[in-house]
DNA sequence: CCATTAACTGGTC
DNA sequence: GACCAGTTAATGG
């Protein structure tokens, strides 16, 4: 979700920043605002009962989240983490209802926004339940890419390290490294440097 | 530079 | 594949 930011400014919404490796909220907590990323990135993790981390998602400039909570009384389900300094607009819950109230049009987009990560999550369970290691990487990618304006072949750029993709995917860094190499060679992917391109 | 972080390799279970 | 150990490459102050 991206809403134009002098909008979300008129329904009391103000810039924060975060540095590196600081929480925006934890697991658990009430759901109070909604949140847009200005600048920087920001992913919302979990950890299981061995204290192993699983990345559920990872979103940068003009993406949202938290925003799924606004609309159900729930806590929390994940933390939300910045990775580097992160700049974020955040509004409080009421006032982004009564935005919606107030923009027709901006609550259709909620719709579909809402809608087209439902459809993604569960394209992505799917492959995620798969053994296969290059079916997880192809499935968190193409997850990735549904976010992604271009349309050409091997020219999304994933801007994820290895570890990361290892944490979203569930697997083990050397894992991902191996299977990356194998995707390269299949022609699934292709690498710049360490860039990843899908 | 040096120190830290990420990518890679090989081997065991 | 996970897990462990050790090396190499890249990054950044």
């Amino acid at each position: 979700m991206n809403i134009d930011e002098n909008t979300l400014r008129s329904f009391g919404g103000e810039t924060i920043r975060y540095k590196p490796k600081e929480f925006v909220f934890k697991e658990n907590e009430h759901s109070l605002y909604y949140f847009q990323i200005t600048s920087g990135k920001v992913k919302l993790n979990t950890y299981n009962e061995n204290g192993k981390e699983f990345i559920q998602n990872i979103l940068g400039k003009n993406q949202s989240f938290g925003d799924p909570l606004l609309f159900i009384d729930r806590l929390y389900p994940t933390n939300a983490v910045s990775l580097e300094t992160t700049e974020v607009i955040r509004i409080p819950k009421n006032n982004f209802l009564e935005m919606l109230e107030k923009h027709p049009d901006i609550s259709l987009e909620m719709n579909a926004c809402l809608s087209q990560r439902l459809y993604y999550n569960s394209l992505m369970v799917r492959n995620m339940a798969s053994q296969d290691p290059i079916h997880r990487l192809q499935g968190l990618m193409d997850y990735l890419k549904s976010y992604y304006d271009g349309d050409c072949q091997h020219c999304f750029p994933v801007e994820l390290t290895r570890q990361q993709i290892a944490d979203l995917t569930g697997l083990r860094v050397e894992t991902v490294i191996r299977t990356v190499k194998k995707m390269v060679n299949n022609q699934t992917i292709r690498l710049d440097g360490r860039r990843i391109f899908y």
